[in-house]
DNA sequence: CAAAAGTTTCAGAAGTGATTGAAAATATTG
DNA sequence: CAATATTTTCAATCACTTCTGAAACTTTTG
């Protein structure tokens, strides 16, 4: 296999993994595509690149600098904006295990405290309390876990790698 | 609030949340269903409550019942079969992340061994083996600690937050 | 074994989210 | 400030996934 078909080949495996990951695909592919340029790339560049259009390029951009997944690189005497990718793998899960936290965990938790002051009595009222208060609890422990996970620096993940086998 | 609007809050809620891990939406809502309802449902319960379709319901049980989220219950005497959700929140995420690592991880190592193979000269070709190579360290690690995190047992996610905090 | 009860399948409909492309806005240069 | 380069916005379109509902199939019962 040469450079550009491995090239190829990761852009299409990273955009399919990203779908997964509420990074939608062309924005997974951008990610890739930067990771793997040796250099700063132009707007312009990953539309080529990718054959996107200039709107999807730009949402898609500004989405992975929102995320902190991409900076951008002002170069001097050049007018156009570069950019490049955050690189470390470990920083990458990170920041989106930050970003699905604040979309998904925190809301929920929100939504089982509001659940706490259901009011019934019988058997069905009961249970409902119950699954509340266990999926809270369960929920809270998470949430603390994944704070800790995303201020963690990079040697964290492997001690508890090291730990685990 | 009352029973059933906590109920009806809890099935709204648990199905957004599905929706962003691999789970859809109705199929995160039978699960909620299952979880607050104090006995067994039969498939007609569950399309009456949720107001689905035979079909849907039906396929989405049956996934469900492949990643271990929903067990069958036959009740002596009934000719239905009835269904109830595993309740363990720690055994429950281990389900979906098992699921997820399948379909996901593992495929995407497969494609980096495949890029290993990758032939080439220059800074992009250097770059590029760089780039996939860090990548499989760390893919291979989270594989490992994955597998691990899906064998443990409910204590073990109670002594790892307990460590960390 | 025929009727009844229950379950599964699947082609088309509906819904959802992503993408385009052209126009508007903004920034830079001489 | 006018000309030019670049970025941003957004309504319409497109692609993809999920859902419906009727028909086919399977199982159970008398």
């Amino acid at each position: 296999m040469n450079v550009q078909e491995g090239k190829d080949k990761f852009i299409q495996a990273w955009g399919a993994l990203g779908s997964n990951w509420g990074v939608s695909r062309t924005m997974a592919q951008i990610h890739a595509l930067l990771l793997i340029a040796p250099h700063a790339l132009s707007a312009e560049d990953i539309m080529e690149d990718l054959k996107i259009s200039r709107g999807n390029a730009n949402m898609n951009i500004r989405a992975l600098m929102d995320w902190g997944l991409v900076y951008k690189e002002l170069k001097t005497g050049e007018r156009k904006e570069f950019f490049i990718a955050e690189k470390d793998m470990w920083d990458v899960v990170k920041k989106i295990i930050a970003q699905r936290k604040k979309k998904e965990l925190e809301p929920m938790l929100k939504i089982l405290e509001e659940l706490s002051a259901v009011e019934g009595t019988g058997p069905d009222a009961e249970n409902f309390v119950q699954v509340v208060r266990d999926i809270k609890l369960f929920s809270n422990k998470a949430n603390a876990t994944l704070d800790k996970l995303v201020q963690s620096d990079s040697n964290w993940f492997v001690k508890v790698f090291m730990n685990m086998i």
